[in-house]
DNA sequence: TCCTACAAACAGACTGTTCGGTCTGTTGCA
DNA sequence: TGCAACAGACCGAACAGTCTGTTTGTAGGA
């Protein structure tokens, strides 16, 4: 039975378990994260913890959700210029490295399969409507919008934190960054662009 | 102290737990994962585990390492047509889902950034030699090959068991996969087809 | 072909620790 | 002075890893 804070110390508090748990779950995933280190670094207590949360799987639920509407707020789609949106979103990774795992987290321990939530609809569809018009209007090549979507998302990707190859870091040197930037915009520019087949509105 | 099996019941019992283990890793990651769930899926008990692999974390780098020896050897890359090499890699991920998810569990636990792992030179040579060639030969675009083979990896990723928009399962229906397979291939040849500035062997 | 001896493989009880979650008492703000 | 917030001791379950005793396959001798 989670309470909500009711003093602004309360909200206080709520606030900074939120983020001391954003940082321990993407770090260590839901199995892997401690309740002790998040309150240690939240500077509160377990009963404080509890009672605001409920319990870890609740406690994980109310951070996940926060960070998918960052993400999708913070970098919007541009359906006609997709390549720019690749470049923000490979942007992005490097600005908040612990987004993208999170949701990577939620992939490997909850979702095996399908979509990575359940109320996906609320986050796609916009993106969805988007890439459909641009495509009627001929500015971007025919196929299902989902899946240019998942491919262009995917394109983004390639370095980031939860890449299989290599994930790039803040750290490293401004060229290399851009020399990936050049190579991402020009790369999902050409697999985009309308083919021959694709027709503007008839 | 690990020490190998020296009878073939011992090795078969051996090779079970590397089977079982693979599985409840895959599943799990390393911190989900439980000792007594793998010894009983293998059908044998934790003194052989111990004595053949030292602890739970050795028993991971066991199975981890032949999981990309794997996969890098069933899906030899050919830099000549990177698309279908991205369509053979779509194929062994609906195959073998727990490869990449192992693959994935690392990233996460043990490797938030660069390489995945330390003898990257040794699963990449191979493929950045063959990408360097096939440039020089002017028959796909300039650009460093390793980026080059990250992107592309990265797009045969799109519906992966670890993607974070959709994870593809071989439950779906054959037309839903060729379709992918389809803007998979068309996009990842017009990604990586020479441009205008790519001057073949001068 | 049987018997015996031995080492590897096996089974699972046991131990010490870690962790999620609760409970009891204390502090501090309004 | 009363209630929300706080601190951390405490509890029981779960877990990695060990230990003790049992079974099984095999090699060698008669």
């Amino acid at each position: 039975m989670p309470e909500q804070p009711l003093t602004s110390r309360g909200a206080a508090t709520y606030q900074r378990i939120l983020d001391a748990a954003t940082e321990e779950f993407a770090q260590h995933g839901i199995a892997g994260a401690r309740v002790e280190r998040i309150v240690t670094a939240a500077r509160t207590n377990k009963a404080q913890l509890y009672a605001y949360f409920g319990d870890k799987e609740r406690l994980f639920d109310a951070i996940f959700l926060s960070s998918l509407e960052r993400i999708t707020n913070v970098v919007p789609i541009d359906a006609d210029d997709l390549a720019d949106w690749a470049v923000r979103l490979y942007d992005e990774y490097l600005r908040r490295p612990d987004l993208i795992r999170l949701a990577t987290w939620t992939r490997l321990e909850r979702r095996p399969a399908g979509h990575l939530v359940e109320t996906h609809q609320h986050y796609d569809d916009r993106k969805l409507t988007a890439i459909a018009e641009a495509q009627a209007a001929g500015r971007i090549r025919g196929g299902d919008p989902f899946d240019i979507m998942a491919l262009v998302i995917a394109m983004s990707m390639a370095w980031s934190p939860v890449s299989n190859v290599y994930a790039a870091s803040s750290q490293e040197p401004d060229d290399v960054h851009s020399r990936r930037r050049d190579l991402l915009r020009e790369c999902v520019r050409r697999a985009t662009v309308p083919t021959d087949q694709d027709q503007p509105d008839r």
